[in-house]
DNA sequence: TGGGGATTGTGAAAATACGCACAATATGCT
DNA sequence: AGCATATTGTGCGTATTTTCACAATCCCCA
């Protein structure tokens, strides 16, 4: 019963969607085998750190040969829970709640937004791609009732950590924040933050001069 | 003219942001003095590592008092270069594209898109928001006569390498990249890959159950 | 069958990052 | 003035993460 001793460091943890992205692409390409070197160099990283980073979810590599991608591919998929469908909410139909509700790319990650909420009243009512937009004050409602386990915040940071509340206390345990603010939620609640203006400062920090820093990490 | 020893690691860079949208949270509530705990507690991290990041930009606080907010904020404008206005070309004007244009918060970190491109002939001289949309063929005359700094890629994964390399060689030196694979780019050139895909999968592993991890660092 | 070249997995060292704990400093109140 | 209270800046031990380096493993081909 020791399942195997998945000991995954939390930097490890982030750096897995991009081997996930990586390996993708190579299995688009027809490619059945990659080293970790390759890998390494495709993400611009060290390749001692690749082998570690896969050696610590399992054992997929033969040496002399590399790892075989669409084995690979699957335990990743299956690590990053990229297999359960999941439901989401959005709340804040903007320009950016929008898009990602329009965005086609996270069907092949097993999200679907299935519902819209909003507080103005003018758009409440009316329909985005052929979805209703609601009311905030029917989350509650609409939430349990579909037993959602994610919100996608993209309101103003005014409102997002009401929003927030209003959400956990619906029952969901996974928030993706769009808001520039930091949320409280309960410890049980997983919180990604998905902060623009971060990146950008990242960016904007280089082209004033100011930094001699080499090339970032991703994200 | 020992500038002083600006030693920042890199994970404190990444951090900056966060204080510099707390701060700025807590400059408009009128507060003009905060310390390094309630700063610690509105970004979900500790007090020390809170005043180390300061102390290691400046000597900003006061012992019994805290920062002041104003110069603190200040200081973290400069550092982030947020002082210079910005001009940046966005390439793909799809759905995140067209959000990303119409955003207006980015205004406030000096960043200001003054051109668009994309590939679709369909899209090609049509205008979205007043702005005329140009053939990516123009990049290069574009950006070098107007000598932009930065580019916006929200194209398919298939083509923003190819385009990365057109930004790159009109003289482009930042890159902000939210198509979904990496980049290779001469090493002076800096990018940041904001993956949306990535932040979905960290969520996801939570969801499935896979997850005994606490609350994620932020980005 | 055996040797050569490639590549993994990992022990151990090095580098980073974190957080405790406390001396030093500042204010306000009596 | 003197004491109580608040809060910074940082030395230092600990934990985490990265990197090096190499034995072990595997395929291919003669």
């Amino acid at each position: 019963m020791p399942e195997r001793e998945v000991r995954m460091s939390r930097a490890m943890l982030a750096r897995l969607p991009f081997y996930y992205r990586t390996l993708a692409a190579h299995a688009r390409a027809g490619n059945g085998k990659i080293s970790s070197s390759q890998l390494a160099a495709s993400l611009g990283m060290d390749s001692a750190r690749v082998r570690r980073d896969l050696s610590s979810i399992g054992e997929f590599g033969r040496p002399g040969i590399g790892y075989d991608v669409p084995e690979l591919l699957e335990a990743l998929e299956e690590m990053l829970g990229l297999r359960n469908r999941t439901e989401a909410v959005l709340v804040g139909v903007g320009r950016l709640g929008a898009a990602l509700f329009g965005y086609p790319g996270f069907e092949g990650y097993g999200l679907r937004i299935v519902s819209l909420f909003d507080s103005d009243p003018e758009k409440i009512g009316t329909k985005l791609n052929g979805a209703l937009i609601r009311s905030v004050s029917e989350i509650p409602h609409v939430v349990r009732r579909l037993s959602i386990q994610m919100g996608i915040i993209t309101t103003p940071p005014a409102s997002a950590q009401q929003i927030a509340d209003m959400l956990v206390n619906a029952g969901v345990i996974a928030i993706w924040n769009f808001a520039p603010v930091s949320l409280s939620v309960p410890p049980e609640v997983m919180v990604r933050d998905e902060d623009l203006a971060a990146g950008l400062s990242y960016l904007s920090r280089h082209l004033s001069g100011t930094t001699n820093a080499a090339r970032p990490a991703q994200e």
